[in-house]
DNA sequence: CACGATTGTCAG
DNA sequence: CATCGCTGACAATCGTG
């Protein structure tokens, strides 16, 4: 036993000891003790099937760290009420013996408002770790982390105030001092993105996050408040909403000193490669352009004129979006449609053939400008109304800033020379669709197209050149744009909202502040991301079974490091998707097929850039589906398959061994020898290494055996497997030789392979359904097996396709072949079981019930 | 050709 | 002091059998 594992049993009594709480409470495995019989049995399971992919007991701490968590804000409530929060922030670990031992720092950090990490295994959420001394091994380990002396706990309590960590850290190497150093200069400003909190740091300061995530935050909140949804045929009214310079007059409106309407503003961090988030029309007098570089816009500017930078107040966005969303859906014209666009954006629909009396659109825009303005203490949009969405957009361009402009499709068509001299207006660009690439494959066919009169004039009859230029899609939707209307995929957002707000994938990406040096680092990132990402998964009730990662690897020839500050600089872009099994929202599983993703990539630590991972397929985990498992829940579940407590981390069974005692719940069949593993060169190997260490050789072990057996290799197996199976019962139809035939006859056959056979066939015929003469062989064996006293065998069969049943069911639950095996499982098994009830328990000596 | 995987594009 | 180059949808293209 090692001295962690040694000090933690030790301290759970004497923790028993000092709170009276009685030995019972404090048993290690106290989590155990609140569950439901079914629900343990299922949690062991759980634990046994992921057990074999070594993952589990870094949930099952997990659990454990929860309950622990939830003691600790019980203590603080009751002894921390009228203390100083000192530690308000902090997550503090505590590593080995320490003077005051680990139980009166624990109390301390807690009710003086301090978290309290029990296991390291959440490292990136550790703040501090306390330390009276360390092995190397451990100063290794925490290199990056804040690492003191118990006396910072006990002087910040004396003095009442969170002390400088600087002045009571362990030092003892360079590296220690050099985090030491930065962190006195910089407080804590610096970009690391090794820091265990980056990801958050990163994303309160990114715009574009910020920008995703309302817009997902909008999207959801739209389809969940209900609307009006038009019919093809309707007559409409579009209004599209848009802030000017949105984000440069929120942080104006902040900054008396500065007149909006005379100074060229801009938003942006910094001073040089920073990249312009929004500036007023001042600036854009001069060429200065959103997107920009601060270093750029400077230049554009004459002499004499200096541009003023304003920082991002992402909170007073915020602010006004929700008076800008509050003023539309409470106008005296009720909205059908309100289509959130983006923080600062919206499209509101009126359905005119709804209302009796037509609707003034002039001074609709006149009054939601005002009231707009009025509510928001100054901020102006601008609103382009139409009855298509692109002609609402183009008016929109037109009106802006602070104005309105009117103009239906049906009016811009009547005459081609005022149709002309509209478009004429317009860069090409300004259509909606058409980026920066799209401009350059059209300026390939003609080298000096600008306005979109020129783009129509070169393509008005040439529909097939211009596919061939940007692509089917793309060339029809400019064609149709260039005569005022929406093509299919625009107009789903006015006449199939749903589907076109629902969310269809999810996903993080950061291509900044990305320097790493080890893929222990790396992992350790995508650690924090995944658990980023699932944590939002699971908020809105999905699974995914398909994960992409996408990296981003420097080019060949970049500069290690680019002109930006800690920019991606050029790269390579580098994609991977792999499909899960069975949906999941399982962290453990996520993270490791990432990580084992990732070493698939092939992408030197050193030369990484960007980092992206995208759930592709969501599944909505329905009540239908619990509802489905539950039913499913077998009558045998009060015993246990030894294997699945076989298959425990060692390190948790004894918890488990106790908890079934108390329970009576029994394991059936009896405990193999474990030859598989034993002796092997691993196996003594794994022995002789401390638990910590040997966590993290396992799951590299896992993650490298996982490589050499390639995804792909594992698909093609799969495949040809069930190209097999399907082929046999195909096969069967036709008169030929059965599955089973074997097993009816080759008395020899071993249990075990059986077992895998009727895997394969369950698998194959799920859709479907088995053959019926296939179940009758199968029963005709189940038989064979009861008369020959062979029941186990029986139980091991069906515990498996229930098991198997459960797996299945999110994903065929609905499937005629998954009911057909459920019925079979219920109608023709279980009652086998049932008739031989008598015979198993005097055989086994077992308690089982097998009510149904 | 049909497919799935990967890469590209756009918007805000 | 830098600086905070996200995210989701769909289209195009590539590779495979």
């Amino acid at each position: 036993m090692d001295d962690d594992k040694l000090l933690e049993i030790l301290e759970s009594s004497q923790e028993a000891e000092v709170r009276g709480r009685s030995d019972d409470e404090r048993d290690p495995a106290e989590t155990l003790g609140q569950l439901s019989d079914d629900a343990l049995i299922e949690y062991m399971t759980n634990l046994s099937q992921g057990a074999k992919k070594d993952f589990t007991r870094e949930e099952y701490f997990r659990d454990k760290e929860v309950k622990q968590r939830e003691r600790d804000e019980a203590t603080r409530a009751e002894l921390g009420e009228k203390r100083v929060p000192i530690f308000a922030g902090c997550t503090i670990y505590i590593n080995g013996y320490t003077k005051p031992g680990r139980l009166q720092l624990h109390e301390m950090i807690v009710t003086y408002g301090g978290k309290f990490q029990h296991y390291l295994l959440a490292k990136k959420k550790v703040t501090h770790i306390v330390a009276t001394n360390l092995p190397l091994k451990k100063r290794l380990e925490f290199r990056n982390y804040k690492v003191v002396k118990p006396e910072w706990i006990i002087e910040s309590i004396e003095q009442q105030k969170l002390l400088p960590w600087q002045d009571y850290a362990l030092l003892w190497d360079q590296e220690q001092r050099n985090l030491q150093l930065n962190s006195t200069i910089h407080s804590n400003s610096t970009i690391d993105c090794k820091d265990p909190n980056f990801l958050k740091t990163f994303f309160e300061n990114s715009r574009l996050h910020h920008l995703s995530n309302w817009k997902a935050d909008l999207r959801s909140r739209f389809l969940s408040d209900g609307f009006n949804k038009p019919s093809r045929g309707d007559t409409l009214s579009i209004f599209h909403i848009d802030f000017d310079c949105f984000f440069a007059t929120v942080a104006a409106l902040s900054c008396k000193s500065c007149d909006i309407d005379r100074v060229p503003i801009v938003v942006c961090h910094g001073s040089k490669s920073s990249d312009i988030a929004s500036c007023n029309y001042v600036a854009r007098k001069y060429g200065i352009r959103n997107g920009m570089w601060v270093s750029r816009a400077k230049s554009l500017l004459p002499a004499g004129v200096e541009l003023v930078s304003l920082p991002y107040n992402f909170k007073e966005i915020e602010e006004k979006s929700k008076i800008f969303y509050n003023v539309l859906k409470n106008y005296r014209i009720k909205f059908d449609l309100i289509l959130p666009i983006s923080i600062d954006e919206a499209v509101c629909v009126v359905i005119n053939n709804h209302i009796p009396h037509p609707i003034d659109c002039d001074e609709i825009c006149r009054e939601l400008r005002s009231e707009i303005w009025k509510n928001t203490g100054g901020c102006t949009v601008s609103i382009g109304c139409s009855n298509t969405l692109v002609l609402a957009r183009l008016n929109l361009k037109i009106a802006k800033p602070n104005g309105y402009y009117i103009l239906t499709q049906e009016k811009m068509v009547e005459n081609e020379a005022d149709w002309d001299s509209y478009l004429g207006q317009f860069q090409i660009d300004d259509l909606p669709g058409i980026g920066y690439s799209i401009v350059s494959k059209l300026r390939s066919v003609r080298a000096h197209l600008n306005t979109l009169l020129q783009l129509k004039q070169c393509f008005y009859n040439s529909l097939p050149l211009l596919q061939k230029c940007v692509g089917k899609k793309t060339g029809t939707k400019i064609l149709m744009s260039l005569e005022g209307k929406d093509d299919e995929e625009t107009s789903r957002m006015i006449f199939e909202p749903e589907s076109f707000f629902a969310r269809k994938s999810l996903s993080i990406e950061i291509n900044w502040g990305i320097r790493f040096d080890t893929v222990q680092e790396i992992d350790n990132f995508i650690d924090t991301c995944a658990e980023y990402l699932v944590q939002k998964l699971q908020e809105m009730n999905r699974k995914t079974s398909q994960i992409t990662l996408k990296v981003l690897r420097r080019c060949a020839n970049a500069p290690i490091e680019p002109e930006k500050y800690l920019g991606c600089g050029e790269c390579d872009a580098l994609s991977h998707n792999c499909r899960l099994g069975i949906p999941t929202s399982e962290l453990g599983v996520i993270a490791t097929e990432l990580k084992s993703t990732f070493r698939l990539l092939g992408c030197p630590s050193k030369d990484l850039r960007g980092v992206s991972i995208q759930f592709n397929k969501l599944v909505e985990v329905s009540y239908d589906q619990n509802e489905n498992q539950q039913r499913l829940k077998l009558p045998f579940q009060k015993t246990l398959n030894f294997d699945v407590f076989d298959n425990l981390p060692n390190d948790v069974k004894h918890d488990f061994s106790k908890e079934l005692k108390r329970r009576n719940i029994v394991l059936t069949s009896s405990p193999r020898p474990k030859a598989t593993y034993a002796g092997t060169y691993e196996e003594k190997f794994m022995e002789e290494l401390p638990t910590q260490i040997r966590n993290e050789v396992k799951n590299d072990l896992r993650i490298n055996r996982k490589i050499r057996k390639t995804k792909v290799d594992e698909l093609r197996e799969q495949n040809q497997r069930r190209k097999e199976s399907i082929k046999n019962v195909r096969a069967h139809l036709l008169g030929h030789e059965s599955l089973f035939e074997p097993i009816k006859f080759q008395k020899e056959a071993r249990f075990k392979d059986i077992c895998k056979i009727v895997m394969e066939w369950f698998d194959a015929t799920l859709i479907e359904g088995p053959h019926e003469k296939d179940l009758l062989l199968f029963e005709n064996y189940l038989d064979r097996l009861s008369d020959s006293n062979r029941v186990p065998l029986i139980l091991r069969i069906s515990k498996l396709i229930s098991v198997r049943l459960n797996l299945k069911s999110n994903q065929y639950g609905q499937e005629v072949g998954f009911q057909e095996w459920e019925q079979f499982l219920l109608r023709n098994v279980i009652p086998k079981l049932n008739k031989n009830k008598h015979t198993f328990q005097t055989v086994r000596k077992l308690d089982i019930d097998f009510d149904i």
